[in-house]
RNA sequence: GGGCCCGUAGUCGAGUGGUAAGACGUCCGCUUCACACGCGGGAGACCUGGAGUUCAAUUCUCCACGGGCCCACCA
């Protein structure tokens, strides 16, 4: 029995005979360069990375056969919000800064320990040394060199604009930060007295707390109830102060009253007329959420400041009614806190001119699914503003500048002083050198995650440091991501690496979907329905979940995880186990030679031996076309279902024969010939258990050894079978068609007996068999084999014009 | 409101301009000396619906219905 137990120490031989070392300094070898996701370092490695990790390195194992001198490395995306906020779970909030850091550091260091353990159990064949860490000293320098090259060419910029902001975090976030949530509030009707009549308008707000910062009331101008209130002056409730009313098309005239206000600002529609109108700006909310310039209000949170807003309008009588509304509002992905606007000076990457350059870039990559591109081109479509990239955090790469606090003018770093904190580190002059001011003050904030990730293609190829392998290995083979951070992984890495080098990051993108649970949801902590890889390589096997991995499907679909397959997975590793345990047995002491032993050839090895040639094929070009379902469906059916189930079958009683004579030899010959090459194939995709099979066999391992060849043509040899020349001398058939033609002879007389209830070793006396006379020659040349397979006294064959086959007991 | 993907037997899932792999499940038979995590056999799909292109469509085009994802809007 298959103990997968065996497969764990092969993790450790691969690794102790240093068998995925990427040998840099070989350029007689094509390079294959991966660029795999850096995983955020959360401590475990859920199944969709699993997924990915299974994937990515089966490629690799793949290619290394292949002949490809493979770089695969390994690395960890680790600093921001969620590390920090385990660190506060754990030490409670307001440790000091420097100590703070510390600890995340430390919490990220545990937490890559912890995944790549899983990462290695699972087989995955990274260069340990090609190993990289976003927190690391040596990599931030990549990260600062790589901004500063960006500030060189003008792509980064400081000013004062609205941001969206988390008042939890205190920090702005971005755009793919900010997630849809639906939620239940109160539509306000409130009115408005207009200025010098005793007029009023009445407007509709869900966020009467923001009255104070009001600085337009706004209408459709198509409306006949308003337009010629249009530039006239109105007073805001409570503050008393006066703003006009203005008229833009984007008024919806049938939501609430068809009149709103605009204030600085409560949602991006503020923005948009706060910009068309050049309205003023009024602050109205401090970084952690409470009101400001708002009087006697001032310091009050949000919530407790649209009660009590709410509760004035009313004693004041200008709230005419309440009405329940559910809306959609942004809130931060990472905490969950709505999401405000705040106008504050950022760091920001001008992205939104270069749209239509990255989606150019984006072209040139070739992407699997294709249409997984539309998402990248969809997204670039939709660029509003530039990439804010400042972050209020502790754990980040510190943005490396400073800048005038006067004039604003920016000031940057020496190469040679990164990496550099401006936070700590004095500024590289001691003037502005625009305004002479000497009030410098170094940036505090740190780069956005996505800023730090977007380089790796380059950093994997060896940019900066070894620019000699970065000529070779850049633009990399492949990336390979989920669908899901499209929009921001694929998006900025295509536009930096554009921005830094003028070239595309990698030939091809491979995207996979998400493995969702067995009912088809989402996997989610908070739901409770996840399924840990680590329990399903402890109940079933390491490679039994490679193996589902590589047949669920094609990649770029969302697929279900399935337990009924990963048992399917399994036994098919049983099964080629105690196929091969019989191969070895069959075996014995029995030299097997090396070479074919081209005189004792019969139809059904001649069939099995080309079957493999053409299943080699298939598996080659899934593989190359990074298709590991096409591979391994190939493979899988190929061995159990023909090799198994008819060749192993067919073979049996040479082998069981006495004597040691040339049938034997070839019989055994193809036995070993088909099982190695298929290890081989399989050996990418269920590396432990190929290995511990091979192992059975060689002293080698099995990674050592070629890719099966194919020839893409039918093999045109002639050979001599029981004494009948066979092939084009004598027959126009190739082997595979002449041995299905056998095997169904063989199908025919085991369902005969079965129709008739006999056991299947049960002996006969006779099988009659009527073929036509295209076939005569191919089932003469057969007959020895079926009458043996069959355990049948005689066989007769007469040539008829129809098939048939019938049985005497 | 816009975009993209998908709709194939009870379930999962390939695939092709000439009526469709494989797996699970199910039914029948078999402890055949590698394997009952097995072997042999059977049933089960008018490839969501409609229109069009074509000698021919599940495969191409359009529309509809259903499912999913993403974006925008939501005062």
């Amino acid at each position: 029995m298959y103990d997968p137990k065996a497969e764990y120490k092969w993790n450790d031989y691969w690794r102790e005979h240093g068998m995925f070392a990427f040998n840099r300094d070989d350029e007689a070898k094509p390079l294959f360069v991966i660029d795999p996701p850096p995983p955020f370092t959360t401590g475990d490695l859920h199944m969709g990375q699993a997924y990915w990790v299974i994937y990515i390195d089966s490629i690799a194992r793949y290619k290394r056969m292949k002949g490809f001198n493979v770089l695969y490395p390994v690395g960890w995306d680790t600093q921001g919000y969620p590390i920090e906020v385990m660190v506060e779970k754990k030490y409670g909030k307001g440790l000091p800064r420097a100590d703070f850091y510390k600890r995340c550091t430390e919490m990220a260091e545990a937490n890559i320990s912890s995944m790549k353990a899983q990462m290695l159990m699972f087989g995955a064949s990274f260069d340990p040394s090609l190993e990289y860490i976003t927190m690391s000293e040596q990599y931030r320098r990549k990260v600062q060199l790589s901004m500063l090259e960006m500030y060189e060419k003008g792509f980064v910029y400081r000013a004062e604009h609205p941001v969206e902001w988390c008042p939890y975090c205190v920090s702005s976030i971005s755009r793919e930060e900010a997630e849809d949530k639906e939620e239940q509030t109160q539509l306000n009707y409130v009115n408005f007295a207009l200025k010098d009549s005793g007029e009023t308008i009445e407007i509709a707000t869900t966020r009467p707390e923001l009255l104070h910062a009001c600085v337009a009331v706004a209408v459709n101008p198509s409306d006949d109830r308003y337009k010629a209130l249009i530039g006239k002056k109105v007073e805001v409730p409570i503050y008393g102060r006066e703003v006009k009313i203005i008229g833009d098309e984007s008024v919806e005239k049938d939501f609430g009253t068809g009149a709103e206000m605009v204030c600085t600002f409560g949602d991006k529609q503020d923005i948009l007329l706060y910009y068309k109108h050049k309205l003023q700006l009024i602050n109205s909310l401090t970084e952690d959420g409470r009101l400001r310039n708002a009087g006697k209000y001032d310091g009050l949170t949000i919530k407790e400041a649209k009660k009590t807003v709410t509760e004035r309008l009313k004693e004041m009588g200008v709230l005419k009614k309440q009405e329940s509304l559910v809306h959609t509002i942004k809130v931060h992905d990472r905490c969950g806190t709505r999401s405000e606007f705040i106008s504050a000076m950022q760091w920001f990457i001008k992205t939104k001119e270069h749209s239509e350059r990255i989606k150019e870039q984006a072209r040139q990559v070739s992407w699997i699914p294709e249409h997984a591109a539309q998402k990248l081109y969809d997204w670039s479509n939709f660029i509003e503003w530039d990439w804010n990239i400042s972050r209020n955090r502790v754990f980040g790469t510190p943005i490396p500048f400073w800048y005038c606090e006067d004039c604003g003018a920016i000031i940057a770093p020496e190469r040679s002083a990164l990496p550099v904190d401006p936070a700590l580190a004095k500024a590289p002059a001691d003037k502005c050198p625009k305004c002479g001011s000497a009030k410098l003050k170094g940036e505090t904030d740190t780069l956005d995650c996505w800023v730090d990730s977007s380089i790796t293609p380059m950093v994997v190829a060896g940019w900066p440091d070894d620019m000699e392998l970065y000529k070779r290995a850049y633009p990399t083979s492949m990336r390979i991501q989920g669908t899901d951070i499209i929009r921001t992984w694929a998006f900025y890495t295509i536009f930096r690496t554009w921005a830094l080098t003028g070239n595309k990051p990698f030939e091809t993108m491979l995207t996979h979907g998400m493995i969702l649970d067995p009912v088809g949801k989402e996997m989610h902590k908070s739901w409770g329905n996840g399924i840990s890889p680590n329990e399903l390589a402890e109940k079933y096997s390491i490679d039994s979940v490679r193996l589902w991995t590589a047949l669920s499907g094609g990649p770029g679909k969302d697929k279900p995880f399935s337990f009924e397959e990963i048992e399917h997975a399994k036994s098919f590793i049983v099964k080629l186990y105690n196929s091969a345990l019989f191969v070895k047995n069959a075996m014995g002491d029995v030299k097997v030679p090396a070479e074919e032993p081209h005189t004792h050839f019969n139809i059904f090895d001649l069939w099995v031996l080309n079957r493999l040639n053409s299943v080699a094929g298939e598996a080659t070009k899934a593989y190359d076309r990074l298709d590991l379902y096409g591979a391994m469906t190939a493979v899988t059916n190929f061995y159990w279902h023909e090799f198994c189930d008819h060749y192993i079958e067919a073979v049996k009683h040479r082998i069981y024969a006495e004597g040691n004579d040339g049938s034997k030899k070839a019989a055994l010959f193809t036995l070993m010939h088909v099982l190695s090459s298929s290890l081989r194939m399989l050996a990418p995709v269920i590396p432990h258990a190929a290995e511990e099979i091979n192992s059975m066999f060689s002293q080698e391992s099995v990674f050592l050894e070629p890719f099966p060849a194919y020839a893409e043509k039918p093999n045109p040899a002639d050979y001599i079978i029981n004494g009948l020349v066979f092939k084009s001398s004598v027959v126009e058939m190739d082997y595979e068609d002449a041995g299905a033609i056998a095997n169904d002879i063989v199908d025919d007389v085991r369902k005969a007996k079965a129709s008739r209830k006999i056991a299947l070793n049960k002996p006969i006396t006779l099988i009659n068999i009527n073929v036509p006379d295209a076939y005569y020659n191919t089932v003469l040349s057969a007959a020895k084999d079926i009458k043996e397979i069959c355990k049948a006294g005689d066989v007769k064959i007469e040539r008829s014009k129809d098939y048939s086959v019938s049985i005497q007991v």
